[in-house]
DNA sequence: CTTGACCTTAGATTTAACTCTAAGGTTTAT
DNA sequence: ATAAACCTTAGAGTTAAATCTAAGGTCAAG
């Protein structure tokens, strides 16, 4: 039997999250102290790990909160409920990946396109694509015009 | 001049988000008519391109409204400044790309493991992997224990 | 018998970027 | 002149998952 905080330590969650958890139905302690103590068990516990599963592998907590529902009554589900779940939730995952690595791609092309020197931002290629409408990043080369200053160091490429 | 619900048909934004963003200071129309009614010029639509366009690229609006307020007065700003609000993204969208490619990884894993079929999820392994601590996930097999029902289609791999 | 670590509750706050509501004024077309 | 389509404001609601606050009760040690 665990207090709650005894509870969370095991499992490095805050004692928040483990009332935060009760108050949405996704664990609730079966039993409590004379003085009103939380006194969670080792099957508690055990479901609190489920918990952290899931959400470790992309579940939200109304997700888990369903899939909590559904272990606890496996026999009236069938593996392709299961499965759906993953599957739908694996979509998700690849279709926010998709967006970010589109965003890679584009954050990357627009690093690659700036020196990052000490010169003034006034030709900065990072700035002009983002003021134009271009698919292309103009890439600043030695001659660029930020380099009119000669009394600071030349704008060199980084790394 | 564009009146709001003009520009935003324009950019296929809502009225509200152009208002959202004049209240957060990232465009506001110079004009207003005698009645009140907001008049965007052309540069304020070039504005609100620049703010998409750094959204198409994963700033939030208040890295934009520092974006913006750094092209307003390039020459007090070096390229350094502006690679490094890149970089700094870039660092923050590939981590978020590490975090979900674990999850897809992880789904995957649990999505192949399972049989996806009409039987009773009492033998799921997806079930089985969230309530133990094992790394691997079991993968159901054609002699599964869930087959045990002969008047229900096989329990087959989908796909 | 008091200090400090723990526990209780209800409810407010946080973050981001909208989105919606209510109550009303303006413009344009018929 | 009236209806439709537009515009105004202030402010509340949404989503997700906590996190924090205030005000107080409990427990073990010294
Ligand atoms: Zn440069
Ligand atoms: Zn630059
Ligand atoms: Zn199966
Ligand atoms: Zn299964």
């Amino acid at each position: 039997m665990y207090r709650i905080g005894e509870l969370a330590k095991l499992c490095e969650v805050k004692t928040d999250t483990l009332r935060f958890y009760e108050k949405h139905g996704l664990l609730s302690p079966l039993m409590r102290t004379e003085s009103g103590y939380r006194m969670y068990t080792e099957e508690d516990a055990e479901r609190l790990r489920f918990i952290l599963r899931a959400k470790a592998v992309g579940f939200t907590l109304a997700e888990i909160a369903e899939l909590l529902s559904i272990d606890l009554d496996k026999s009236n589900w069938a593996c392709a409920d299961v499965k759906g779940m993953v599957d739908i939730k694996l979509a998700q995952v690849s279709a926010k990946i998709a967006e970010l690595n589109h965003f890679q791609v584009s954050l990357k092309r627009l690093s690659d396109a700036c020196c990052g020197g000490p010169e003034s931002a006034e030709h900065c290629s990072i700035l002009e694509a983002l003021e134009s409408n271009s698919a292309e990043v103009k890439r600043e080369n030695h001659t660029h015009q930020h380099q009119n200053n000669p009394n600071k160091a030349s704008c060199k490429r980084k790394g």
